[in-house]
DNA sequence: AACTATGCCAACCGCAATTAA
DNA sequence: GTTAATTGCGGTTGGCATAGT
């Protein structure tokens, strides 16, 4: 069984929209809307393509006052403050930046902004890491990630971060959560880069009083614990992962 | 010049939430 | 209250462009 298709897949186009598509649209939309319904719109103006399609094309690309690229240095810490906050809700995010698609902040997001991050965070390998796999950022799961640490790192008894494996790095960085937040308060931080990215004025938005909560007062272990519950593996964990751990390295990312 | 790897982005897919009947 | 249709969202994929070898 399951649910019934919303549209005809055997008669819909499907990939890029040629450029009468999009005029189509455009001045069927401008001229009479949407009219409330999607899934009958291409139909009465005899477009072979899904609603869902159509719905797409027209809030990513064709609205008026769409913004594509060229993220400015607020955005970026928009984004940023965001994601830190409330994680992947793309559609939040886009709301407080006009004329950003939650599409576009989320390829933005995935294809540099959390390199940018990821850079910044591992000073040893920024200049070195090579990623294996072509689909690694694509599957947004960098588990299969492997990490080249080919320049030198400095010999420490505890864990630095060239020498934490990528799944631990994946655990602590990559489910459900920011980067930067799995980073708060842990001993393995370099304080004045995460200063530099991170003491920023929050940026308080309005309207988005209720997802903040106690988050925007300050940032501690037991809070960024809270948001994010599963992201802190075990002692025991993590020298699975990524053999003898100081107690003290662990301590610190919890 | 040819080949391969990587970056980027538009578009698709599937699921959950919402709305209408 | 239930069911079906529609919408909205986040994750993922496909393919083009460019860089690197």
């Amino acid at each position: 069984m399951g649910r019934a298709p919303c549209c005809d897949k055997a008669n819909v186009k499907k990939g890029p929209w040629s450029p009468e598509e999009d005029a189509k649209l455009k001045s069927y939309i401008e001229k009479s809307g949407t009219g409330g319904n999607w899934i009958a719109l291409p139909q009465k103006i005899g477009l072979k393509r899904c609603g869902k399609s159509c719905r797409l094309r027209w809030l990513n690309y064709l609205r008026p006052n769409i913004k594509h690229g060229g993220f400015s240095e607020e955005e970026d810490r928009i984004i940023l403050s965001l994601y830190i906050s409330i994680g992947s809700r793309w559609s939040i995010i886009a709301a407080q930046l006009p004329g950003r698609t939650d599409n576009d902040i989320k390829n933005y997001w995935n294809t540099r902004l959390k390199k940018k991050l990821i850079g910044k965070q591992l000073p040893n390998q920024s200049r070195n890491v090579k990623q294996e796999g072509k689909k690694t950022y694509a599957n947004n799961n960098l588990s299969h990630v492997s990490i080249k640490a080919e320049g030198s790192s400095s010999q420490s008894s505890t864990t630095s971060w060239s020498e934490i494996s990528m799944p631990l790095y994946h655990k602590m960085a990559s489910n459900q959560m920011s980067l930067a937040s799995s980073l708060i308060g842990s001993v393995v931080t370099y304080p004045s880069e995460l200063d530099e990215m991170f003491n920023f004025n929050q940026v308080k938005l309005e309207g988005l009083d209720g997802l903040y909560g106690e988050i925007s007062t300050s940032w501690s272990n037991e809070v960024s614990e809270l948001m994010f519950p599963s992201m802190t593996p075990s002692l025991q964990e993590m020298q699975q992962l990524c053999g003898p751990v100081d107690e003290q390295v662990h301590l610190g990312i919890q």
